[in-house]
DNA sequence: ATGTCATATCCATAATTCATGAAGTATGGA
DNA sequence: TCCATACTTCATGAATTATGGATATGACAT
């Protein structure tokens, strides 16, 4: 991940649609969700939220899938892997022992 | 940390002054570094950065300290680590098998 | 073929964001 | 007290981004 593309996933996470829609896809999990649900569940016009999503979709956040009419969506978790990676390099000039805790205490509140 | 502190941090690294001099106070760690350092390292004009650094600050993502008169800065990890959790919150569905691989597989390249 | 459903794209308008010059504040030294 | 240094704040215009209506596309059913 070079700092264009994580500017560009960053920027993609910084609009509350679009990260309101990541969280979702990011619970649903491997299920994913079509356009159109993700639309319904956050009450937002087919066409923004379209839009959105193609920013998403540009920032390798989220994949997706067509199945039939219906569009599915995924998050992409290796492209959020790479967006953190990149903000935690070299976090710690060269002592692990600083930033380790930081890593091990995020969950995923599962 | 709750989706609109989430959005101002995403919104304050998604510009590229902001998302460089927050990953030098990172890699620069407790040693922080006064405002016109940031600013030579960057190439930035110093009023330019001034408003960029109070961006981060407004988002808990770096602190300061005034020191005679220089001003110091230092990586949040408190708010760098909220932010990071409020976005893999519940991304398993209650299966943390799934989600663990990823955040272990995050290091800090040292 | 025609219609309908699911989604994407186009376009105009409104809103937000950004860098900059100019001016202001705080600190320390002569 | 006066000046220089280190920053911050303010106002402005230029550029970018978001939204929503209208329209287009693609897939399936009749």
């Amino acid at each position: 991940m070079d700092m264009t593309s994580a500017l560009t996933a960053f920027s993609a996470l910084s609009q509350q649609t679009r990260l309101e829609a990541f969280r979702l896809l990011v619970t649903a999990g491997d299920a994913g969700m079509s356009a159109g649900d993700i639309a319904e569940a956050l009450d937002v016009r087919q066409n923004t939220l379209s839009a959105n999503l193609s920013v998403l979709l540009q920032a390798g956040l989220v994949r997706n899938q067509r199945e039939g009419r219906v569009i599915r969506y995924f998050a992409d978790m290796d492209g959020m892997r790479g967006m953190l990676g990149f903000l935690l390099q070299d976090c710690c000039g060269g002592r692990p022992e600083l930033c380790q805790p930081l890593i091990e205490d995020l969950t995923c509140g599962c």
